[in-house]
DNA sequence: CGCGTTCTTGAACTTTCTCAACGCCAGTGG
DNA sequence: CCACTGGCGTTGAGAAAGTTCAAGAACGCG
């Protein structure tokens, strides 16, 4: 992942990272050369749980992150909800190969965000290299997510949920516990509901396998949001990948 | 639709409809410029359910379907398959945002497939553009499948996959049930464990779920592979999208 | 302090999985 | 030509995992 280290923010090493990194995105990199029409971009900040926009609207606006962390989701015509992609800095969403958006987005927590009109947007040669390699990185998070939502167990999704709140670890390489014990501090950005949402679960089910981890000694909460895992490489053998 | 029509195939209107499709991709669109670096391809047909790549290996070639239907898959560590992808013609795969494949390459059916250098490809402008479009429809058909994999029922699945092999309906602007009752025939490419491994079932429900459709009246099977859907509109409305 | 929201826990129920048996068919070899 | 074999699909019965429904606890807020 070296590769991407001259970048501001490494924002498409993983989407995943984005999650629990502080940094912030800049509008978007310096142009290469003058003749490149850079589309104007118009920022914004959403507050938390605030709707961006719905699945079916005219997708005219193309966003990205710059700070925060949103939420995309599709519903099925009775109510049901899957989160598809959580997004942070850097991120670029709004894209829609149909004329309409194929999911809704909200903000999960307050949020910088800029949006370009999504025809000048796709015009941009400028743009379209560092759009192609965010695509990419969003397939790949989408195909993990698959794998999850296919064939792993309650307890497999939440510990892979859980995995993603820790820099670094049960990636390619995972550089192992380091120091003094294996802990990490960790602040979900999303509700029960939410996590279960994202996890094709019950509210219920996602609730339980937190106190399963809790019993066993894996995880602590001072309050739910507020999660101390007590041994990151305990976590990362349960989310089924090793 | 319509933007697309000026494409020999129309590939990525819908990665879906490419797998009932019988037609061919190019290559490649013509060049628009003569200074266009396009990276020579390397043309290759594989026999049906040959491997194609492994997850893990290393990312050097890109490819292409001209012909045939391939499937992506990823695999747990305790041999859990998770098909997160099925692409036919006109579709790209190959590229990964890692040094190595993110996911497993197997052709179902006989295919035509050109691969190129990855570095090349992903330096030619030529093929910017088109690669975006594919990455769009590739994200889209993952939101979908997410969709299907977290909060669907095993019938809605099946029907869900049924859907996919009739062109056309199902889709935003489907035409509805025209002419003299609402059949389609249809060959499945995939074996039932294939099918179960991309809906996340288990190939026993999958059987079950076509037997109940059958029960019901809404199929008819000579041959495993080959299915008569006797009434398309409600197959459709079985997937949980109305 | 009281209220509403979110989270947790328990018990009954449903769906899907697991394990096992059987049928069908194509290919093989006597 | 026919019996054997192995792969694939179907079906059934019981087990397991997750969902549903319901009640209670914890928390934040006016």
């Amino acid at each position: 992942m070296k590769q991407f280290a001259e970048d501001r923010i490494a924002p498409w090493a993983s989407p995943c990272t984005a999650l629990h990194s502080k940094s912030t995105a800049e509008p978007f990199p310096p142009a290469h050369s003058a003749h490149d029409a850079k589309p104007e971009g118009h920022r914004q900040r959403f507050a938390a749980h605030t709707l961006i926009f719905l699945e079916g609207d005219r997708a005219q606006r193309v966003f990205q992150v710059l700070d925060g962390v949103v939420m995309l989701y599709k519903l099925l015509a009775d109510g049901r909800r899957q989160v598809v992609e959580l997004l942070g800095a850097g991120d670029i969403f709004g894209l829609a190969h149909h004329p309409v958006y194929d999911c809704s987005a909200e903000s999960l927590i307050p949020c910088s965000i800029v949006s370009y009109d999504r025809i000048a947007f796709e015009r941009s040669p400028e743009l379209i290299l560092t759009l192609n390699r965010c695509l990419q990185a969003q397939i790949w998070a989408l195909r993990e997510h698959a794998m999850l939502l296919g064939r792993k167990s309650a307890l497999e999704r939440v510990a892979s949920f859980l995995m993603r709140y820790v820099p670094d670890r049960g990636t390619h390489a995972c550089p192992g516990p380091h120091g003094h014990g294996d802990v990490a501090d960790v602040h979900l950005t999303m509700t029960r509901q939410e996590i279960a949402d994202y996890l094709g679960l019950t509210i219920e089910t996602v609730s339980r396998a937190f106190s399963e981890l809790r019993r066993r000694g894996v995880l602590a909460t001072d309050k739910p949001e507020e999660v101390r895992i007590n041994d990151v490489c305990r976590i990362c053998r349960l989310t089924g990948a090793h």
